[in-house]
DNA sequence: GTAATTCCTAGTGAAACACTCGGGATTAAT
DNA sequence: ATTAATCCCGAGTGTTTCACTAGGAATTAC
């Protein structure tokens, strides 16, 4: 019941930029030092948060990432689904279609499977990258 | 985000277990069938459940394996646990300690993986195979 | 034009997953 | 006593994913 990597590294990088939001991009290099994430591995993520519409980036000297929308807008479970696909902890309950479970409807762990999944959206779509930087703000105080 | 099948595997033919319990044991081949799990594969996800302390391994023809205590008492958690390790997202916040991080208390996300880990905790240790077999009758009426 | 940056493709070692295979130990029924 | 059913154990295997690394092309500020 892990996340990997990506998911914790996307969501902290997700987490600088949105530290700098309004300010300009922020390269890849800054990024990856204070978050200590490597570089090169960074790079392939921030491709698909790219591709996923949830930053830009800007190239050339000067340049580097962005969020696409304010910090508010962005929920921590959309950076996850762009890194990990689904939220859900087994695919024939995933939202977006096909479960192709023969079992389908008569299978007696599917309402289980359906709460988790609901548990883990509720978290994750609740948390948005503001309330990451409004709760590292208090923690250090 | 996802369960292996070790998992899903492992609730199926505990709950299997459950809908036999107080009747003898019932063979692993039984099991398997029922729930199309390969034999072999099953027979390993058995001995981890075994040396969990979930269910007993009775030898010889008419052998089989039974839940070691009544389906009201075991969760569905302590049977992931057993097969996939703690329930936690990333294992800077799992329960029994080890930690490691660098970063620990200065982190932007821990309180994130932390809600989320108590919001799946909540779910399946809130259920038991006593309730799959309850929800398994209610939805096969 | 040069330096800084994003962007893209490809490769790689380690680990886990989901099995398969073969055989040994134990027990119930005959 | 034999046989058949069953659990138990260890080893091996093909596939996939992870978490990188490497190298270079394209773009832009100065």
């Amino acid at each position: 019941m892990r996340i990997s990597t990506k998911g914790g590294y996307g969501i902290r990088a997700m987490y600088e930029l949105a530290m700098a939001y309004g300010q300009g991009p922020v390269p890849l290099k800054t990024v990856a030092e204070r978050q200590s994430i490597s570089e090169h591995y960074l790079e392939q993520l921030m491709g698909m948060l790219r591709r996923a519409g949830l930053v830009r980036g800007i190239r050339g000297a000067r340049g580097g990432y962005e969020l696409t929308s304010a910090p508010e807008a962005i929920r921590v479970g959309d950076v996850l689904r762009a890194l990990e696909g689904p939220i859900s902890p087994i695919s024939c309950v995933d939202h977006d279609g096909f479960s192709e479970c023969v079992r389908l409807e008569q299978c007696p762990t599917r309402g289980l499977w359906k709460r988790l999944r609901d548990s883990m959206t509720a978290v994750l779509d609740s948390t948005t990258l503001a309330d990451l930087c409004r709760e590292a703000q208090e923690d250090n105080l």
